[in-house]
This record gives C-alpha cells, structure tokens and sequence, in this order.
DNA sequence: AGCCCTTATGCTATAGTATTGCAATAGGAG
DNA sequence: CTCCTATTGCAATACTATAGCATAAGGGCT
C-alpha cells in the first residue's frame, strides 16, 4: 500500500475495492443532486470499470455485464458509457478504443492520460501532478480548443524497473 | 493564396496540386534513399491524402481507390497506411479513425493536431508554429513516453470568424 | 389517482473499422 | 539463376459502434 517513491498519485497501491466504493457513493450523490438518473447498469458499468482498474473495450464491458445477469447487446454498455462519459465518470481512450473509469470525478478537466504499453496500466493525470502541462496559445495557434485529447503512450515506473 | 493573419501556417491557402506533386517527389526520393518500396498503390494512397488535403477513413480511400482502378478490399489500403504511417508520411487521427498526409514529412516529430468540427480541416502542428507547447518531466511524472498523441478539437481561425 | 412528458430500456438490424492467415508473386542480393 | 524477403491477392472474420422504433419507468401536474 506504500506509494513508489517517483510514481505519480495514479500508479500509487491501494485497494480498488475501497477506492471503487467510494467513488460510487460519490456518483450516487452527485447524480441526486444533479437529477440525474444512476440506474443499475450504469451503476454496475461504472462499479466493473472502477474494480478492473484499466481500460476496458465495450464489449469486454459486456461480457462481464453477462457475467453479472444484464443483458449483453452492444447498445446497453454503449448507452451507460455514453452516459459515464458525458457526467464525467468515465473517459473514453482513443488510443485503445477503450473505456476507464475517472480517477478524480467532477474536477471540471480535459484530461490526459498515460498509457503504459507493458502492464496496459492507464493513469490519468490531474492537476496537481507536477510534469506535465500543456501549453495553448489560441491566439497565435488561430484555433479555438473546445477539448483535448491527449494520449501518451509508453513505460509507467514499474515497468521501467523490470526492463 | 495569402495567409490569414492570424492563421497558422497549415491553415494556408495554397495550390494542393503543387503541394501534392512536391511531397510526393520527396517521398519517392526518401524511399529510394531508403531503400523502402514505394509501390504504385502506396504512392497512389498518399496522392489521395494528399490531394483530398482532410483525413480521409479507410474505407472512403477504398472508395477513391477503386475509382481509380486499384483493388478495394480493406487489407489494400490498410498496408498502404500502415506502411505510410509507420514511415511518416501520414498519419492516424484517432479521435476520427481516419488518415491525413503529413504535411512535413521527414522531420522527426511527435505531432500535434488541431482539428476544425466545423470545416473538418485537420491541421499539424509543427515547430515552428509558435502557440503551442507540451511539456512533459518525465522523472516526475514517473512515466516514460515514447509516443503521444494529442489532437485538439474546436473551431479553425476562419470558421470563429464565420461563426 | 390519472395524465403527460421526458428519459431510459428492449430489441433487431446494420454500419463502420480493422485484422488474420495463407498462397502466390516480384525484385534484390549473392 | 537461386534464394530470400517484402509485397500482393484473396477470403474470411473480428472488433467497434450506431440507427430506428416500440415499450416501459419515473417525476411533475391537476
């Protein structure tokens, strides 16, 4: 449970039962709030990708659905993913054609994500990870950023220390 | 043909027949310096992407292909990109699965793209376009990177004018 | 309660994107 | 001219995502 002494919050240990509980009650609260309606499948879409922990493609999504007694076509994990990452509770990865849950929920933010192509381990980075900051100029670029993508793709600390 | 004021260099007008015609000659030359195979259907592809100057889906450049004579199934135009990708001359934009030529080939470059939801125009950025920067530590960020991939979505300079 | 409206779900079909595997062929190196 | 490697031909299939329309569920109103 001990953090790596260079990895970021995201690669750090802890329990993702602990971690996707809380994220949970989290969610709960601000769809109340908000009016928002958190039914059981979105619920448990978020819930598998909270305990998988990485990005998981919609159809793997699915195929745990089955596993959990929902329905398995295509548009029940597309629909609760369109829904996840609309609120803000899931990011979709373009680089992997693949869904994760958001480590730090209702931070208004345009993410980016470091994807380690060994462990397949997806973190994402927030504001107060030191090192990575991208700098956008609108003016002198001549383009008005609406959103972000931003992938980066490579070894995460424990792989490198294997290799 | 004269620039926006305050347009970057790739939202230029210019002759795409030229420009084509140019970067072609330029891949043949690094092929042949190479020693890569620059096959009819390869070139065939990056004229294509080249004189449609936007990304262009697979299967749309399938499309083009067989108006021009060549076979259409997908393997044809996914080892054409594949090789056109792997030797920098295009480029995958993921956020649209789709495939633009690159507009400074043989330049070692990790590229940025700005991509316009208006006009679809999709713009590289390069070094010399001042307005954008990534910064990236990799010692504190824990992670090294060895490729990225950052695509910004929004309005081109001429589409905020319009709007 | 009963009604209306909006959002979510069930269901089927289909569109769109990409890869695998293996046989045949071509072009350069020796 | 033979060997080797990279490319192409071809067929099938895998993977990712959306469309369209009918039904149902839930919240607000009278």
């Amino acid at each position: 449970m001990s953090a790596n002494k260079l990895g970021t919050i995201a690669f750090k240990q802890h329990d993702h039962q602990v971690c996707a509980e809380t994220t949970l009650k989290n969610a709960e609260d601000y769809c109340r709030i908000h009016n928002l309606k958190f039914t059981s499948t979105r619920r448990k879409v978020l819930e598998l990708l909270l305990v998988a922990h990485r990005a998981l493609g919609a159809y793997s999504l699915l195929d745990l659905l089955k596993e959990a007694g929902f329905r398995s076509q295509p548009t029940v994990a597309y629909r609760a993913l369109d829904f996840l990452v609309k609120h803000g509770f899931a990011h979709k990865i373009k680089s992997l054609n693949a869904f994760i849950a958001c480590t730090h929920p209702g931070l208004n933010h345009s993410p980016a994500f470091m994807i380690c192509r060994q462990c397949e381990m997806v973190a994402e980075t927030n504001p107060e990870v030191p090192g990575f900051n991208v700098l956008v100029d609108e003016r002198s670029l001549g383009f008005k950023v609406e959103q972000t993508v931003i992938e980066l793709q490579g070894l995460c600390h424990s792989c490198t220390e294997i290799t």
